[in-house]
DNA sequence: AGTGAATGTTGACGGCGGTAACATCAGGGT
DNA sequence: ACCCTGATGTTACCGCCGTCAACATTCACT
C-alpha cells in the first residue's frame, strides 16, 4: 500500500512536459500554471519551486519549441542529396524555409509561443551555435561560395529570406492566410521560395529550380 | 450642482477609445474590460451593454487600427509622383511596403492587435472595398498591366509580397529583430523590398529601382 | 540520530472575464 | 400629465488566474 509520495521526483520536467502538451492542444494563451499543476497532480504552488513566475515555465517550454524547429529544419537540410555545388546550395536554402513552415504549420501552438519569447539571438555571440538564423547565415554564405549570390547582395540577404519565411509562416498560422488548404498552401510556398531564389540570383544567369 | 449622471451618454466610444489608447501603451495584452471602465468612470459591468465580451471589443479595436493602418498606406501610395508607368508601378508596390512596415513600427500595440484578430478579408467578397489586400493586389496588377510583371508569376505574387512585409514587420515588432536601430531597419527593409522588385520583374530586363 | 535545505501544501490576496438581479432614466402612447 | 417599457448602469457574486507567505514533509549529509 503505498501512498502518493509527498515529493513528485522530477516535477519540474513534468511540469514542462505537461505544458508542451497544453500549448501544442491550446496555445500559449492556454498554459495555466493552476491547470498544468493539477495535470501533475501537485498543488498549485509547487510550480514555484521550480520557476520563478509563469514566463520561466514559457522560457522553458520555448526551449523545447526551437529545439524542435530545429530538428526539422536539421532534417530537412540533410535530405538535399544533389551534387552540383550551386544547385545543392539553392536547394538547400529553399529547404531551410520549407522546413521552417512545415514546423509552423504542423505545431501553431508552439510556433507561436516561440516568439512571443524569442531568446534574440541575432546579438548573441555562440559562434555556430545551432539556430535557424544560423543555419540560414551559413546556407547564405554558401551561396556566395559557390557564386549564385552576388557578394554585393549578402548584406540584408538574411533578413530578406527570414522575413519571408517568417511572414508566410505567420499569415498561414494564426493570420488572414489560416484558412488556406494544403495544397494551396504548398503552391503559395513554392511560389514564394523560387521567387527569393530568383531574388537573389544574378540576373538570368542560372536555371531556375523546380523547388 | 450637476452631479454625475446615471448614463454615461456615449460610453461605447469612450470605451473603444480608452481601449485604443491602452493598446497603444500596453499592447493586446494589456487590454483589460475591468481597467477601462474604471478609466472611463464606469462600473465595470457596464461594458457589457454595448460589447457581448472582450473580443467583442477587441474587434472594435481592430477596426480603428485597420484604419489607421490603411490610411498609412494609402497616403504612401498617394505620394508616388512617378509618371512614367513602369517606374510608377514599382514604386508605389513599394510604397505599399514601406507603409506597411511604418506602421507597424510606429503602432505595435495596434499592429499586434490586428494580428489576433485579423478579419479575414482574402475570401471576403466586398468588391474592391479598400484594404491593404486589394491595394496590394491592385498593385500587382498593374505592375502585370504596364509589363513588368509577367502574367504566368503574377499567382502567388501577392502572397509573397505580403508574406516578406508582414514577416518584416513582425521580427521587428515582437520577435528577435525588435531592437535593431531605425537606420539599420531601413536600410534592411530597402534590399527587402528592391529584392523583391527584382524579383518580380522579368529577368535583368528593366534597370534597377533606388527606392 | 539530527539538522538544514529542498520540495510540496494550504490558505490568502487581488485582478480578471462573465452573469444575474436590481436601479435609474429617457421617450412614446394614452 | 401619467405610466410603462426598454435601454443603460450598478452591485454582488462566481470561478478562474498568478503570486506570495507560512507551514509540512522529506532527503541528504554529517
Amino acid at each position: 500500500m503505498t501512498r502518493a509520495p509527498y515529493h513528485h521526483g522530477n516535477l519540474r520536467e513534468a511540469l514542462v512536459e505537461a505544458a508542451v502538451e497544453v500549448v501544442r492542444e491550446a496555445g500559449p494563451e492556454g498554459l495555466a500554471l493552476r491547470e498544468l499543476a493539477r495535470r501533475v497532480g501537485v498543488s498549485h504552488a509547487a510550480a514555484y519551486r521550480h520557476f520563478a513566475d509563469r514566463e520561466a515555465l514559457v522560457d522553458a517550454v520555448a526551449e523545447r519549441a526551437m529545439d524542435a524547429l530545429l530538428a526539422v529544419v536539421h532534417d530537412r537540410l540533410a535530405a538535399v542529396d544533389e551534387t552540383e555545388p550551386v544547385a545543392r546550395a539553392r536547394r538547400r536554402l529553399v529547404q531551410i524555409g520549407v522546413g521552417y513552415v512545415d514546423f509552423a504549420v504542423a505545431e501553431p501552438g508552439l510556433f507561436r509561443l516561440l516568439f512571443t519569447a524569442y531568446p534574440d539571438p541575432p546579438e548573441g555571440k555562440d559562434p555556430d551555435g545551432e539556430d535557424p538564423y544560423s543555419m540560414l547565415n551559413a546556407a547564405l554564405d554558401e551561396l556566395v561560395a559557390v557564386g549564385y549570390l552576388d557578394p554585393r547582395d549578402r548584406p540584408g540577404a538574411e533578413v530578406t529570406c527570414w522575413s519571408a519565411v517568417h511572414g508566410f509562416s505567420v499569415l498561414n498560422v494564426e493570420g488572414p492566410l489560416r484558412g488556406m488548404a494544403a495544397p494551396d498552401r504548398d503552391a503559395a510556398l513554392t511560389s514564394l521560395l523560387l521567387g527569393i531564389d530568383r531574388g537573389l540570383g544574378r540576373r538570368g544567369e542560372w536555371p531556375a529550380l523546380t523547388r
